[in-house]
DNA sequence: CGTAGATGTTTGACGTCATCAAGTAATGCG
DNA sequence: CGCATTACTTGATGACGTCAAACATCTACG
């Protein structure tokens, strides 16, 4: 046993440490995708496109208005990292799908978020399956939402 | 042994797991919030605000520019959730503090972030435990920037 | 069929968050 | 004192976020 067993934490010690560690890899996040000249924001969405996606429906990930989207989409377009492509069964919906550059892009931030892969790397096999268990079973509970 | 232990997972996937415990998380403080007025921001400093603070101090804490802050604390002073003090040392600097109301809209946003207390419950004491002590070890590591 | 209502996208107005550059005030050290 | 440093604010500018309204298209129902 890899983990040490510490003293039973309050919920809110736990709620502090989970925030803790989602903002910094959040800034993480932020940081890499700034390397290349994107917001966070922009990087958000071109990693949601693993394939096309109705506007409306990369509205509905981010959970934000769809007149935001327009926008996000303009200036990633602007820079050739994604495209607008008109949908063959309905005409009124417009796919975005990521450009070759554009899946580059996002390999790349990815690649380069040094800090939470260095965090994970001082986890052992056995931790990294226990803490993907435990996360896991948090997960379906958090995304339910009021 | 409630936690069943899985396939060890791939680096990629506890990665994106823990982005969207992260993401999910901070919805729900967004949405919590949004319900007392304020916006994610303002209710992140507000969180910071144990004991007076110095705005620089707030940047730092914040990552962000000094300048940021002025207009982020003005509003919450518009609404009286916070005071600017003078600071009896340094004549340059204001301490921002917490107002009695600024302290109870924090708490009850913090209280109201159902899903991810809901999400906390469903671990018991010894999973809170073992959590808890894997994201202790990954912590420092995720804040340490480059 | 044909029109009424729902849906997908965009535009425009507006407020907040973020940056940078510049300005003011106070500190501190030679 | 003089001069660099530090704390905060202001103003310009851009990205995000919301809402309301316009527009085209789809869908359902009479």
């Amino acid at each position: 046993m890899s983990a040490t067993t510490p003293e039973t934490p309050t919920k809110l010690q736990l709620l502090e440490l989970l925030a803790a560690i989602g903002t910094a890899q959040w800034r993480d996040f932020a940081a890499a995708a700034a390397h290349h000249g994107l917001t966070s924001t922009q990087a958000k969405v071109l990693a949601q496109l693993n394939g096309p996606l109705p506007m409306r429906a990369l509205a509905t990930l981010l959970v934000c208005d769809a007149s935001n989207v327009t926008g996000i989409v303009d200036r990633l377009e602007g820079r050739g990292l994604v495209r607008r492509e008109a949908d063959a069964s309905d005409r009124r919906v417009k796919n975005v799908v990521a450009t070759d550059e554009g899946r580059e892009v996002i390999r790349r931030v990815r690649e380069e978020m040094q800090a939470t892969h260095g965090a994970l790397d001082t986890l052992g096999a056995e931790d990294s399956a226990t803490l993907y268990g435990l996360l896991a079973r948090l997960r379906p509970g958090m995304e339910n939402n009021a």
